[in-house]
DNA sequence: CTTATTCCCTGATTGC
DNA sequence: TGCAATCAGGGAATAA
């Protein structure tokens, strides 16, 4: 599903596609329904044709298309959605729920096979995700920022990083392969970390989110990037889907669980659910 | 403020 | 073989 790595694969690849491109028209399929909660799809439509676009950024799991005049259409992918750029003449994308024109003649194709997707249509992009956390690869984010949003708290440490107010971007996949290269329990009590384990976790949060931006995100599922190419992550797990199958560090078969209503992958030997010591 | 639960959606998978 | 139940999960809404 896309979470950071995958949203900013999209950004990357669509950026200086549409950059200056004017919407010339946005049509939606039959179903009536919007992904923009608010606004109907011709109301959308209304807003969006005869802009152009500015530039991309991203917040988290969050893509912001600036447009001019200040104001920007913001898209969260949820489960399912994609944004492809294509030419009309290419072959159609299986549940194409929206398709935004461009001057000069591309297009671009908002798939959803589940319609989780949203659209929402801002006048003040700076404030447009309000309340997220931290962006993760940011130099700003240090390990203390990272002690800070994990210090006294309760919930499992796999819940607080799925939290988007504590850390931006982070999904499913991410969070239960940032725990097993850190060597710690995914239901091990957030606060109960050590500031050896705090400064591990640290660490592979950034170091398997840039490796997942390197190989274009995880494609198991439905992620395809901005010009519909499938990433390689999924090769690369170690824990996330990988039931059953042996641990890549120690051989033990990879338990699954449930934690904070989110299928949960780890190894019992690697990730001890008591256990301050080393690993990853 | 906290943590836990339900719901949305639809194709794939599982169970009988 | 067929059909129903279950599963996948980000985040909003709701509950406690």
């Amino acid at each position: 599903m896309p979470e950071l790595p995958e949203v900013e694969t999209t950004r990357r690849d669509l950026e200086v596609r549409v950059r200056g491109r004017r919407i010339v028209e946005v049509c939606f399929d039959q179903s009536g329904v919007s992904p923009a909660r608010g606004l109907g799809p011709l109301e959308l439509a209304d807003a969006l044709r005869g802009r152009s676009f500015e530039r991309l950024s991203r917040r988290g799991k969050y893509l912001i298309a600036h447009l001019d005049g200040g104001d920007a259409l913001v898209f969260h992918r949820r489960m399912t959605g994609n944004l492809i750029h294509r030419r009309p003449t290419d072959p159609p994308d299986p549940f194409t729920r929206a398709t935004i024109a461009l001057d000069d003649g591309s297009e671009l194709r908002w798939t959803d096979m589940r319609r989780f997707g949203t659209w929402d249509l801002t006048s003040d992009p700076e404030n447009a995700v309000p309340g997220i956390g931290p962006e993760p690869l940011s130099d700003e984010w240090t390990v203390d920022d990272l002690g800070a949003a994990l210090a006294g708290r309760t919930a499992p440490i796999k819940a607080v990083l799925l939290d988007q107010r504590r850390i931006a971007g982070l999904g499913n996949i991410y969070a239960d392969e940032s725990l097993h290269l850190a060597g710690i329990h995914p239901e091990r009590a957030a606060g109960s970390l050590s500031r050896d384990e705090i400064e591990r976790l640290h660490r592979t949060i950034r170091e398997v989110l840039a490796l997942a931006i390197d190989l274009q995100g995880s494609s198991a599922q439905h992620h395809v990037g901005g010009l519909g190419q499938r990433g390689s992550m999924q090769d690369e797990w170690r824990a996330y889907h990988r039931t059953g199958e042996p641990c890549r560090t120690c051989g033990t078969a990879i338990a699954r669980t449930r934690v904070a209503g989110r299928g949960t992958h780890f190894c019992p030997r690697c990730q001890p659910a008591t256990s301050t010591a080393s690993a990853g």
